[in-house]
DNA sequence: ATGGTAGCCTTGCTA
């Protein structure tokens, strides 16, 4: 079972380079982040053509998450728990293929120190408490998305310039470590030790042609199917195309 | 010291 996370930058936008990554990559289950649309919006008729199963929480102009499954999808939670005053789509929770599968946006939090930050971490602070609710019902779940978090400096291409950043200040990363030592496994890095492997690289600066990029997108395991991990990657085909999104797929492949 | 790019629509905001 091969499950992904692909933040598209506007899923209108991508829908040919979705369609095109998904005929080739041949992912079970996909998480998609900043859809930048509303519901209603979602292209769902060309992806239900092609075979795909939907479960869309959209927003106009901003954030927006999905999950895009070979298999049918039974929608469980279309927002994080623990604020019912936030409206921003950023969570989409669900049951496929045999899993519980979640596609997250974290909130990026710049500027920082800010009210934006502060929103992070509330965010994070939530999802540590949801995590901790899904081990508890010992269900095996997948958290995949667009983090906005570098986990250490082997995750940046400049760290030194980072480090008063969203993305890399201590609080975050704190909350961060609290959230896998909660007992989760990251994919990725479980099973690629080399640093300086991105997922993310900004359009300006020329950022993706000088490899400056960031390792943002995470697929964390539960304890029980990292016992089931047989491979992860990330995908860098898409970043290098036609009109690309900024973000490139992760990717990882479970026994069975 | 600044602006560089992209996507949305709000020609500014978010990233």
């Amino acid at each position: 079972m091969k499950l992904a996370t692909w933040n598209v930058n506007s899923v209108r936008k991508r829908l040919p380079h979705l369609l095109a990554w998904l005929d080739a990559a041949t992912p079970d289950v996909v998480a998609l982040q900043e859809l930048k649309c509303e519901t209603a919006a979602m292209p769902r008729a060309e992806l239900e053509a092609a075979g795909w199963h939907l479960a869309v929480v959209g927003q106009k102009s901003y954030n927006g998450v999905a999950v895009v499954s070979r298999h049918p999808i039974q929608v469980l939670s279309e927002a994080l728990p623990g604020d019912p005053e936030d409206t921003q789509a950023r969570y989409v929770e669900v049951e496929t293929g045999g899993i519980r599968f979640v596609s997250l946006y974290l909130p990026n939090g710049n500027p920082a120190p800010g009210d934006k930050y502060t929103y992070k971490l509330g965010w994070m602070r939530r999802l540590i408490d949801h995590t901790r609710t899904l081990l508890a019902a010992e269900v095996p779940f997948v958290l995949a998305g667009d983090y906005n978090v570098c986990p250490t400096d082997d995750d940046v291409y400049d760290p030194a310039g980072w480090q008063e950043d969203a993305l890399v200040r201590p609080d975050t990363r704190r909350l961060y470590r609290e959230l896998i030592y909660l007992g989760l496994t990251d994919a990725y890095r479980v099973l690629n030790p080399e640093p300086h492997r991105y997922s993310f690289w900004d359009y300006q600066k020329g950022a993706w042609q000088k490899d400056h990029g960031l390792r943002i997108d995470h697929l964390l395991l539960a304890p029980t199917l990292a016992d089931r991990l047989a491979a992860s990657g990330i995908d860098r085909g898409p970043r290098g195309g036609e009109e690309p999104s900024d973000h490139t797929p992760v990717w990882c492949r479970l026994t069975q």
